[in-house]
DNA sequence: GAACCGTTTTTTGCATGCTATTTGGAATGA
DNA sequence: TCATTCCAAATAGCATGCAAAAAACGGTTC
């Protein structure tokens, strides 16, 4: 319909090149929204902090076409709370919220339990294991963040196990959510010498394929990681959102 | 660090008067995402049908960025599916899918009923009262349509009593993500005129505040009205995604 | 010093147009 | 007839620039 003729004899800036050198991998979007979930998780954008659109779009070395479709997706992950011609902040949860947050995480494992119990496959489990096995060395070495990373990547596994994609998805973006705040539970080293052990019980469970004692030792583990969490972010955190 | 000097003079077009005459209230991202999001849910866009860009922003009167950036919230709503270069589709769900989800929004109802029974005012009672009585009345008139919506309002309306942010926030998301294959099950008679009372029971209950009642009435209200629409859309559906 | 108000500066919202990718189809060969 | 290759049209991805809203500033008055 339209005449193609007229161009203007301008390259695109040579801005595909990121910063380090590299050439971005995969669309511009879906890296934003990754790095931007990276930074928002791992706290390199705390709590509270303010996201302009420019300084970050710089800092990713992309416009801010995809920056701003980025913030949609994690707006609708509530990741980032956008307020129209404000700009992008990242939410404080209350003590409230994330105690709700983890209701449903329970919820939908006692959902998942027997699912899983039924449903799992042998590599499954075996994949389990072996996560299980590296998140132990890990514990033993006392390093914390990796052992962190690959506790969550266990749970995450054993929710996938069940087969169904919504719990999936839903435990996902919940537990994404609050894992700010569950960090801080893992610096008690009696907590955390308890929780490894809930985990040898919950593998065991697993290999049995007893569902209901499944249920009860996730919703377990999870209840009493979050009660230690609790009191050491009682200090930080406010009373109401 | 570009120079600004070179202007074309060339003023916006008169595109913000949309076709109606009336020019959009709010954000263009969000509008579009209602009006888009109403299209889907209420089958105008049926599961299947590919949308192209512009195409849909033209009939919305908008330039394709607020449309995209609509695509990317509708796309982490699961409302479409984004193919990469290849543009928005509906997604067409399998019975499993609606299955699932389903189970979901009863493990919400699960957790959600004893709070609502502690945690739910008079004037939210007074609330799903009122509605209970509009959906009586059409049920009454035979209108389906706006019988269905205010049956919504009021599992929403129950689910809100609860307190819990998080659970309304994903209730809603999921139901609307089912609404469509869920519509079915109205058009049998017995089941609609069974729907009816079971809404009774559940008003009883919520007067009584008998949460473990509730939970149970809840679930059995869910099972038993997707199970006839499950019959109804054997037909149709796929078996696998 | 604090509160008010007009002006400048910053930042978001959106339309536009170019580039890159995909696709449909014609032309070619087996 | 069918598969293959290549080209053109269509369409998504993204950078850019302008308009408008919000924030920051500066000066004035009380």
């Amino acid at each position: 319909m339209s005449a193609k003729a007229l161009h203007a004899i301008r390259r695109n800036s040579a801005s595909r090149i990121a910063a380090d050198g590299f050439a971005p991998r995969g669309l511009s979007t879906t890296v934003a929204v990754e790095k931007l979930r990276d930074m928002i998780t791992s706290g390199e954008l705390p709590p509270g902090s303010r996201i302009t659109e420019r300084a970050i779009s710089d800092r990713l070395s992309l416009s801010r076409t995809p920056l701003r479709e980025a913030l949609k997706i994690l707006e609708s992950e509530e990741l980032v709370v956008l307020e129209p011609h404000r700009g992008a902040l990242v939410p404080l949860l209350s003590e409230e919220e994330v105690d709700e947050a983890m209701s449903v995480l329970m919820a939908l494992e006692a959902l998942a339990a027997p699912l899983v119990c039924s449903r799992m496959t042998p590599e499954q489990l075996a994949e389990i294991e072996t996560l299980h096995a590296r998140m132990v060395a890990h514990f033993e070495a006392g390093e914390l963040l990796p052992y962190f990373t690959i506790n969550q990547d266990i749970h995450r596994a054993i929710i996938d196990a069940s087969g169904s994609h919504t719990v999936s998805r839903i435990y996902r973006r919940e537990s994404g959510r609050i894992q700010r705040y569950r960090f801080a539970g893992n610096r008690d080293m009696a907590r955390w010498r308890r929780a490894v052990y809930e985990h040898e019980l919950i593998l065991d469970a697993l290999r049995q394929r007893d569902g209901e004692l499944l249920k009860a030792l996730l919703q377990a583990h999870l209840r009493s990681g979050w009660k230690v969490s609790r009191e050491r972010l009682g200090e930080t955190l406010p009373q109401a959102p």
